[in-house]
DNA sequence: CGAACCTTGCCATGGATGTGGTAAGGTTCC
DNA sequence: GGAACCTTACCACATCCATGGCAAGGTTCG
């Protein structure tokens, strides 16, 4: 039941929104209501830990998961980031991050 | 001079955003103007290719760049992409996003 | 001087994301 | 049967990103 799924912080609603998205898919019963087993609930709240203490998007993550299955991609990647400056400017783009979450 | 950056591909809009962004910051000349070295010019055009094959975004790069530098973060998101499935979800998310780029 | 650049703002837009709401309708169980 | 759940399917909204455009003003150079 979404009732004691929503105990892991999320809303209903985005328990919803994060299956159609591939994220957390609970399996269902013959009725249509979805069942959130432990494993589910355990990556339900290590989702929200990782967006509450990191601030990461799904979208984020999704691209984690492509540098793993994509080593052309990640090879592109690590030449990008060797050769940018002193990264002391991405500081910037990742404080503001911060601070829209703060706000929230 | 802008106008030879902008033989990169970008926009001279665009190598604005960019360097608001702190992703390609070039020298100033006394006057104010932007000075393109070779080495702006080849994070340009790596840039530009890693949009272009991969549909990589801004911030993917900025989390890209986190992963590096911030073991925690690196760790939880280890642990998540291996409690979640099959994976064979985050396809989809990849194919809109290709789909999108394709339009594009 | 004047043309052709450049500079910094600021406003505007289209599309995506993350959320919430609501409506119309099944299921469970007392 | 009825309350209290659940389901899908929409609509809506604030925010953000990536771009573009325009205005007002410096710089370079013929």
């Amino acid at each position: 039941m979404g009732q004691a799924a929503a105990q892991t912080g999320w809303s209903a609603r985005m328990l919803r929104y994060l299956e159609t998205n591939g994220l957390v898919v609970p399996r269902r019963a013959d009725s249509g209501y979805r069942l959130y087993a432990e494993r589910e609930l355990g990556q339900l709240r290590t989702l929200r830990d990782l967006r509450e203490r990191f601030g990461v998007e799904l979208d984020e993550l999704a691209f984690a998961n492509r540098l793993r299955r994509e080593p052309e991609l990640k090879a592109a990647v690590e030449t990008w980031l060797a050769a940018s400056g002193p990264a002391a400017d991405w500081v910037d783009w990742e404080q503001r991050k911060h601070e829209r979450l703060l706000v929230a």
